[in-house]
DNA sequence: AATGAATGAGCCTTCATTCAT
DNA sequence: GATGAATGAAGGCTCATTCAT
């Protein structure tokens, strides 16, 4: 790919990321890009444009990194369940992150616009399929419809420690959340979940 | 309150909602009041004090109307819990709301401001005590610190079908979107939650 | 006279004067007056008329201040110009002034507006009166015509003092300027000049 | 130099100088400069920043122009002042001057801003060195700091006839105003100073 | 292929002023 | 007599975009 292209998407992702479409400024990606006033419309035609790219480019680089571990096959569901939710916290709490791809695409998730479908046919569709089929094992009386409210259930619960951060941090003070980590989150919600499945916990540590 | 300044906070509050507050202009809400452009300077100084004052009355407005029903004193803490759900459900996917005053709140929560603050302590916070003060009931061992993972494992599911509705909408299709009801997800997630908690459920219906 | 009306012309006079008249903004001046931000046109009808009243004001102030005083009759001549030209620089120079009167003045002199006119026969045309009496018994071979420019060159070097203060300040630097002091510049002016009319210096202190 | 910006540049000095800064728009100064009103934004960053550049390039326009004749070394001390005090007044006073760039200066001088000592290093100070030097040959007998109120009165009879010029015309009447010419203005001034500092005159003509 | 110059619409804010009370 | 509310014009500035090179 063009150096200055890709530098313009990399420089427009974090700065969308950082502070919405409205908020950022052509000016500004392109300073932070290294590159000329013009080189976003030369590039992407227009600022609508360039960030839609900005989210495809987020998209991809979230789908990569995300694939789950190719599951060893004596895994218990219990235990492939605890591995979904850990990643999900890793991927979203990691402070490693380069970091403006999950942000953007959580911006888009909420208020979408018209990158919104394909990331959700491309980047969330899959993941919800593999938590279906981890679902599948774990509740097998039920039918398809009925394992989307799990699901929900399930996911609404990791990404509200995301989406609602601030919030939590004022709840229980700036200490107490400093002291939240990956593994103490995964463990709760995957027993939580568990249970409310009607499965015994304890032993879905991989 | 007066009566330009109230028309200004109402459309301000709307348009602040619907497009957040970069993308919103002075113009368009005084325009919408019709007030004068100067108005706004007048009244409140400047465009971010408008906002300010614009959730602080979503705060007001959303705070007195979420008054839980009194308790009737011999509901169970299932029946407890199961209308707080309902309650929050209600409150957010009721299609008959005036209005902004909730979607201005979570965009508030979702990308905080100098306004945060007080509204996680003026209307958060009492919410999550009255949750406390259920899940007091449900789970006796428990210490406080325990408790909040549980009270955010709850509210985390509720909010999810409101933040990410556009997610949920695409995967499910418009169609089996259309049959959600507040009382099926509410049913839901009370039956979820009891089971995670260890109660049995079935008989929260109050 | 009516007490707002009184403070608002000092405050407009201090801030006229200061700042100029486009960049003082009536707001201001009424908020330092403890007015309402009606009063000014309430009292004047609109800015441009405080701003004459303003300079009247100040005109009226120095034109009672700078009453020179009655000569003994036993002076000289040379001991009244060294009388008029100190007296010059102490109402310039006089950090004690309540002082935006000569400030104002003098904007007013250099751009005139107008209120010029009125400045200068009421207050300008006295004071040449008094120089051009003395200049008369110091140049008794000199006819009316000859004498303004003798006038202007004495007044335009105590003037330039005044007018040009920055100048002087950095041209010489800060500590030198701070020597500088009312008896010695009169006492510099008062040589220069008489000596320039062909006058013995040396006798000319009172 | 770029067309619209020295096109923007002679607008702004012009304006700048009849109005003052304050009062001089943004959109007035682009209308006469043929530009867009983003233009000074484009080039200059800001107003003051226009104000600035404006102030610099009245003071390379006056440096050039001010070159003082070379001395044809045979010329006394007394015609070099003549000659000097001559090139203020025409500099001052002559009506083909294209214009703005004195104006602008003493605009300056009077009320310093921040291009207030640049104009004072790079133009007033160069001047203030030929004068000094003239009057070093003057009054052989005078220590540096002695010859600066000297110079000092004889600039600022000088400057009274351009600061002052609205007193002028009205203490004496528009009739006798327009009489007024650099020659005898000069002359008399020369005449003045030279006699101030115990020189014959009379021969100061070149 | 890429850019510096330039554009015009629109931004938020402040202005002097007026009006109803 | 005096004021708080409200007005509309204009302020400086920034925006995304276009154009000629």
């Amino acid at each position: 790919m063009d150096d200055t292209k890709s530098r313009l998407l990399d420089a427009a992702g974090a700065i969308f990321a950082e502070k919405g479409y409205e908020a950022a400024s052509v000016r500004e990606i392109c300073q932070r890009a290294n590159a000329n006033i013009a080189a976003v419309n030369y590039h992407f035609g227009e600022k609508r444009q360039l960030y839609v790219a900005a989210v495809r480019e987020a998209q991809c680089a979230q789908t990569m990194q995300l694939k789950l571990p190719r599951w060893s096959g004596e895994l218990t569901p219990e235990q492939r369940l605890h591995q979904y939710i850990r990643l999900m916290f890793e991927t979203m709490l990691a402070s490693n992150r380069p970091s403006w791809h999950l942000e953007l695409m959580l911006r888009e998730l909420a208020r979408p616009t018209e990158a919104c479908e394909a990331v959700v046919e491309d980047y969330i569709r899959p993941m919800a399929e593999q938590l279906k089929a981890i679902l599948n094992d774990l509740t097998p009386g039920l039918t398809e419809d009925d394992r989307w409210p799990i699901g929900f259930s399930i996911v609404g619960q990791v990404l509200f420690y995301y989406v609602h951060q601030p919030i939590i941090r004022l709840l229980i003070g700036q200490a107490a959340y400093e002291t939240l980590n990956v593994e103490a989150l995964a463990a709760h919600v995957t027993r939580f979940s568990l249970a409310a499945m009607g499965r015994p916990a304890g032993e879905s540590s991989p």
